[in-house]
DNA sequence: CATGAATGAGCTTTCATTCAT
DNA sequence: TATGAATGAAAGCTCATTCAT
């Protein structure tokens, strides 16, 4: 008989099956009905675990932003020239895209409601502040080592956050258009040329 | 007495209310009895002019799309050098973002909308599709001219394209963390002397 | 062909539903489903008419207060003697119990509410203090005609108030037990007999 | 170690533990949650000692309405004059709903519950009745010493208990307007002057 | 005795949309 | 053109109660 589950098995079963569900209604129109359906217990019980929709949704998010988090403070932390982390940050980038495609409009919503509820709203300054300040920290050390020559780390690293938010944007709402990979790629190409370019 | 408006003045005057409304409280969130309020007649009287919540949105970002696609196609007309032109261009998008600074959080969900709804995404599709087709021209046009030797024109445009929405994405979210104007110049600096480098 | 009734009288029509309603399952109890249904529209219709189901509360009760207050003024403003009128005050009162019968245990729900939300405490507090009022001042008609010598209109007032009630209450509650009329005049007349006693 | 309570001690202080709750909340708005974290246990546990939050409630009740007959009891047993003993049961009466003022909301909440709930009504019925009849007795005591003269002791006692409990509801629904202790004793002192008056 | 987990029915309110006038 | 009134479906969350352990 099977045995019953963990407390915290049951919250991630549950986290599962909300993510299909946002992924495949949104999260307005995902509705605790079908999120209960889809982890197989009673309303109720899904209010047992989690004291809120949001707090489901919070939860996913969460677990992203800490994984992308944890993935950057690595390469940060290694040794030797920059480029070739750079495009290993980029390769895993593209691979957690597409991991979590389905989240991807999800995560619009998201981003959407910072504009209106300021606890979103720090919530996600804090995450790509951090974000920002690690991978500065990164192409700092390209300047350092003599790797990059023009503009200035903490330019390099925005412009890089934006340029792999706008490729995972554009991704995500017309995917035709888009070669994830492909533009990725030749995005960081051309933005390590730019930086490796000697003032003349 | 107040002469009576004509209809496409009423309609325009309630896509004006609308989008005050939607910038206040997203989409969702907004009521139709709050557009209706706002635009100062009944709801029964705005469903004489729009057929639904979804048409009102629809006419106010076609206006925005159209207004977007126009600029670019003047500045692909123009002659001469490149460059000035694309920082015409992003200077123009600079302007526009702020200009509906309010609404982007809308736009937001609106993108989300596509991953869900085919009609939506068609109809972003082809405005992108459009979009990178014009900018493209341009590039090409800087290669055909010998400004640019490095990458392709699609690439590039691409690239271009993915970096303005990334900044317009981070700048709507954490408004704190990103100087629109700044990091869209430098970011097309970059990449403009990405696309002017010579291979070595 | 039924011609659409006025929205004043489909709102009395909503406000006798809602009584009978009340009355029938108890405030908490009655759910808008029931009350909308015996109102014979929806329930969307139900809260264009009125904005909550406490509204619709509230609708009824002043009703019934300011219907009781009006009586007793009249009865201040008449002529001649007090004992009569003070008769007739609790033959009425008599009377708009057994009318409104069933909203009795209604009310003692809504009396209840009191001590937990202030905005009904003091809608009570209000209308006791005008009720007691508008009593003291027919008792003092008493003392200055001669017809009482014993104790203060104030105190009188009170003590007629807290019997009506507390014989309401009574009778609301074990109908069996108190015969509403005969309790009601005879503690009307030992109170009678008490103010008008003379010291000895 | 705290020695682990008896099951009469975790009973008694659930209903300690309730009594709290549901004077704050009402009976309706406090939940076996609430009750259960008062009581400092869990609500499987309370429902181990309680069959419902009901049997609760009932549990209160009774020891409350016991110990109003039990004082009744003895004043009826005791010798002398029947006045000083009225006021004696008055003053207990006052000291009572003084202890329990927190619980006159429930009580109210529960009287209400008598229209509708038959079990309820029959509890209260057969209180009042025993009340009614204890009462009766004290005062057919007056008339039989020759201390009353007027009216008769069934609607003596009858007045009484209206009095008191009006006075009562009064005092827990707009406390400001009334004063407990005086206007209990002041319609007392009423009652009697009314009851010793001799008819001329 | 006691707990944590689960159930499932229920309820108020909201809202896009419609339509007779 | 515009209104007021009405519809009806939906949805998040609560809570008394149960029960395996």
């Amino acid at each position: 008989m099977t045995d019953k589950p963990t407390p915290a098995a049951r919250r991630q079963a549950i986290v599962e099956a909300a993510i299909g569900v946002f992924a495949q209604h949104g999260f307005d129109a995902a509705t605790t009905d079908d999120i209960a359906r889809a982890a197989g217990l009673s309303k109720g019980g899904l209010y047992w675990h989690f004291k809120s929709k949001d707090d489901i949704l919070a939860t996913i998010l969460m677990q992203l932003f800490d994984q992308e988090l944890g993935v950057l403070q690595q390469l940060v932390a290694a040794e030797g020239t920059v480029a070739p982390r750079l495009r290993q940050l980029v390769a895993q980038g593209i691979a957690d895209v597409l991991q979590f495609e389905q989240l991807l409009p999800v995560m619009l919503e998201f981003y959407a409601l910072a504009a209106r509820k300021s606890d979103v709203r720090q919530f996600l300054q804090k995450y790509y502040q951090r974000y920002h300040q690690l991978l500065g920290k990164l192409f700092e050390q390209g300047f350092a080592r003599g790797e990059f020559h023009h503009g200035t780390a903490d330019m390099a690293a925005m412009t890089l956050i934006a340029q792999l938010e706008g490729v995972g944007l554009l991704w995500a709402v017309v995917p035709g258009l888009v070669r994830l990979a492909d533009q990725s790629e030749a995005a960081l190409d051309l933005l390590l040329r730019g930086l490796m370019a000697v003032d003349t």
